[in-house]
DNA sequence: GGGACTACGTGCGCGGCGCACATAGGTTTC
DNA sequence: GAAACCTATGTGCGCCGCGCACGTAGTCCC
């Protein structure tokens, strides 16, 4: 397959972590980065890395206090995270190639 | 300004170590990565790119044996290497969620 | 003389993304 | 108590970036 794109990324990392829905997504990546996540692009995201077998729906969910039954939960399949980790790799080389350039200083 | 697309930091984090000619640009995408850069992709890119002030058409080269007169020479400017520093810090923060994630080892 | 490489560029079509909007229950604010 | 906002998921539309193909043209190699 082609390159993860950037959101697509971002969900993978964001779902490698813990299960998460939808809704949660986004105010992750909210937090690490400034970017807004529009809910068009990750909702769209998400049905891509579905269809292509990165992310996988989770079924059902134990409804305690606090959980909110419209949410769906997904989870990222062994597919999902050689994909994952293969984009983290080729950043990587990107980010040493910027320290090289010296646009970030050398460890930091 | 919004995020710079991943094309455009590509070129931004060629030039900043020396200037170069669109082809050039390509070759030296391509020896770091695997992704191959179409031509199309480029050149519209550095359309971009110098309409926006992140990048400068170099004038005049001098032509010694080897150069080619073809060649259009770009350099980054001031507001180009300020985005493209703040697009390494992002990518940075993003390398180390990849390691807090275990997608990546941690001090590789 | 056919092919590969260098070098820059345009034309076209697909699709991803931003923006707006729909729906709907819960909570906070004046 | 109504307006505003938050949570949560999703669709519709239009722009434009990108991949692919193609055009042009000089050089070099066998």
């Amino acid at each position: 397959m082609a390159t993860l794109r950037p959101i697509e990324f971002e969900i993978l990392l964001s779902l490698a972590r813990e299960e998460r829905h939808g809704y949660a997504i986004i105010q992750d990546i909210a937090s690490r980065g400034g970017e807004t996540v529009e809910t068009g692009t990750l909702y769209r995201a998400l049905q891509r890395l579905t269809e292509g077998d990165f992310v996988r729906p989770i079924a059902q969910r134990r409804v305690g206090p606090g959980d909110d039954e419209r949410r769906q939960y997904y989870a990222i399949t062994p597919t999902g995270r050689h994909a994952a980790v293969a984009e983290a790799r080729r950043l990587a080389v990107l980010v040493d190639a910027a320290r090289e350039a010296r646009l970030l200083p050398r460890l930091a």
